[in-house]
DNA sequence: CGTATTTGACCCGCGC
DNA sequence: GCGCGGGTCAAATACG
């Protein structure tokens, strides 16, 4: 109901929460002890806390850290470039094995495993905040067992395929201006951009590299939904973007109500729920441009932020 | 041929 | 003790 990932609103800045508690791996496959991990997405000390966000889940809390992803902060030119495959900071390799719909959440919760080294523990979360719909909530969970990121698959998300791409279902960008040689000239700009994003991202801030890495997910959904093939993809993402991102006026309410009115019509249709959902997440890779963007500022702490729980703050002290 | 993603079903934990 | 919800695994499909 809410909204929706997509357009890049604008947020803040990204946090990240440590949290942690135990591994409670409801499950006996999963069980994984956590280990420290130097590669860790988020803070590497983070100290076990309580995460809010696993807190208040309920169940199996394991170590957990919490991250959220402003979207705004990242509203970069292109969030296709960056989706393409380039976690440089994260290379670590993800790979999907799960997706369901959370009760609370219009969104649907992304289940991840690192699939750069067999025996990984490493598992991550994404999903959009129920609350602020500009923000992305990534969970860490288990740290990597292997020290360097892998270049083995980098990451090599591959698209949807088509077969998937049809729950996404084709969602008429009809906002989509049109301007094509924008597309061009702002494709150029993100690629660098991404690009310096990234270095920068490998160099001081790990955190932002996950966030990359969820929206890449997202970004994949998002050229299904926005277009119909995928060379347009690119083009019609910019059109959506561009006039959000530089447009720069509060998009939320106005997009959301887009989106809104469209979760709400189907979802009283009866399948609609689910569209919506994916609808939302088509919205996400938008988002993921964003970081990329803010990555290359300066700061790219300012971007992300790590969010501690007030006892690990506590013990950090 | 290999790998990744998607979807469904099953199991477990937590709350009431 | 029952129910709800979340999390993970396994199988199938598609793409590179």
């Amino acid at each position: 109901m809410d909204g929706e990932w997509n357009h890049g609103a604008a947020v803040s800045s990204p946090t990240v929460s440590g949290g942690d508690g135990k591994v409670a791996a409801g499950r006996p496959h999963g069980g994984l002890p956590a280990d420290d991990c130097p590669g860790s997405p988020v803070s590497p000390a983070a100290a076990p806390s309580t995460s809010p966000a696993a807190a208040s889940g309920r169940r199996r809390s394991a170590n957990k850290r919490v991250v959220t992803v402003a979207l705004a902060d990242v509203s970069g030119p292109r969030p296709k470039g960056v989706g393409e495959g380039n976690t440089p900071t994260d290379s670590w390799a993800w790979r999907k094995y799960g997706q369901k719909p959370i009760k609370g959440s219009p969104f649907p919760r992304a289940y991840y495993r690192c699939s750069s080294s067999k025996g990984c523990p490493a598992r991550k979360q994404v999903e959009r905040s129920r609350d602020d719909p500009a923000k992305v909530i990534v969970t860490y969970s288990f740290e990597h067992s292997h020290s360097d990121a892998v270049p083995k698959a980098q990451n090599r998300q591959a698209p949807p395929k088509a077969k998937q791409g049809a729950p996404l279902q084709p969602e008429p960008p009809a906002e989509s201006p049109s301007s094509g040689s924008r597309d061009a000239a702002a494709r150029t700009t993100t690629t660098t951009a991404c690009r310096a994003g990234a270095l920068i991202a490998t160099e001081c801030a790990p955190a932002v590299v996950q966030v990359h890495d969820e929206f890449r997910w997202l970004y994949d959904s998002v050229s299904v939904t926005s277009s119909t093939s995928p060379s347009d993809a690119d083009a019609d993402e910019m059109l959506l973007y561009g006039p959000m991102l530089f447009g720069a006026p509060p998009p939320l309410p106005d997009e959301f109500g887009d989106v809104g009115g469209l979760f709400e019509g189907e979802a009283g249709g009866g399948g609609g729920e689910e569209d919506a959902m994916f609808a939302g997440l088509g919205e996400l890779p938008e988002c993921a441009m964003v970081f990329r963007r803010g990555g290359a500022l300066p700061s790219m702490a300012g971007g992300l932020k790590v969010e501690q729980p007030a006892e690990s703050a506590a013990a950090m002290s």
